[in-house]
DNA sequence: AAAAACGAGGATAAAACTAGTCCGCGTTAT
DNA sequence: ATAACGCGGACTAGTTTTATCCTCGTTTTT
């Protein structure tokens, strides 16, 4: 696939899921049922997240994750960097220093500033990243908030409100039957 | 390792001496054995080079290949896109369209205009494609032949004199000892 | 106290991709 | 005729991606 992965897509989507639920916490299960996706898949990658300091995790029943910082201060920069770990676009494996006439002996002139074609490759990554860090959470959730109907907040609360009575202790689940 | 491969990285090196080489042809084996890289890995990668009209073959004894057009009008983007085939940076999944409250029927507002997360991407894409666009082999042959000494140019002719009169029918290679 | 919903993290697996090898084919200069 | 070419397919090994499953400790509710 790509080297902007599945796991940032799925990352980056929930992020924006939460930046529009406020202070109540969503569970890793909650987003992935909520979006359609793999529910173990996901909670691999909240881990990260977390350590990156962009949500903030709460154990035990009705725990979850919640924002740990406005969406208009994380960039997908952030969440990329997270989740891929900042690794380099480019690898550079020094080819210049191995030219034959060398002999295994590149002189000083070979080895002096960087690989040539590197730079370009560093240049290329410096502009992807420069996008990636200009944009925020907040500039696409908001985006989307303005084409989304009034409608849309109040069934996704009853969504939610629905998901959470139905696991609520007291009313085991089995009466409302499992799927299949 | 990463998204920018060995074998764009590979195919540049090359790219680079050909441009220094003028109308002669250097062969795949050449040019492996020059840099020390895998000459069975390198003819993966010039074919590629080909399709695109970046270089030119020519079979046969005494053949190789030489570039299709000058230094100048090679770009960086050129290279990649023919190596590698103009893999998106990301591949949108239309996640938006998946939620569970639309219940397997997105709404038209919904899919309206591309997926923000993916506008994201595609801008930071193109900010990349545009660098790589702006420089050609040309930029960054000439800033490496400022620093190399004249001896350089006559010592990679030597060596290729060499190399193609140790391969000349009429003299065994045999005489000169397999390494090993 | 017990049950159930949480997060964290390890083990495992399938699929895709990358890097690299090997072989046989037709072509061409010597 | 030979040997050096390019071309292309089959094949392999290692890594990464995308999952799944299970156990553990934590926390809220009954």
């Amino acid at each position: 696939m790509a080297h902007i992965t599945t796991s940032v897509e799925y990352g980056i989507h929930c992020l924006l899921w939460l930046s529009g639920s406020g202070e109540v916490s969503l569970s890793s299960r909650d987003l992935a049922e909520l979006q359609g996706i793999s529910p173990s898949f996901l909670a691999k990658i909240f881990p990260k997240l977390e350590k990156a300091g962009i949500v903030a995790a709460s154990e035990g029943v009705r725990g979850g994750y919640r924002l740990a910082k406005p969406a208009s201060e994380i960039t997908f920069l952030d969440v990329v960097d997270a989740i891929e770990g900042e690794k380099p676009l480019f690898e550079c494996q020094n080819i210049r220093t191995r030219c034959a006439v060398f002999d295994g002996d590149a002189p000083d002139w070979v080895c002096e500033g960087i690989c040539g074609v590197h730079g370009v490759m560093l240049l290329a990554e410096k502009a992807m990243r420069d996008v990636l860090a200009k944009k925020s959470l907040a500039d696409v959730g908001t985006a989307f908030m303005r084409k989304a109907p009034q409608s849309f907040g109040t069934d996704v609360g009853t969504w939610i409100d629905d998901r959470v009575k139905g696991r609520k202790p007291g009313r085991t689940p089995k009466n409302s039957g499992p799927p299949g």
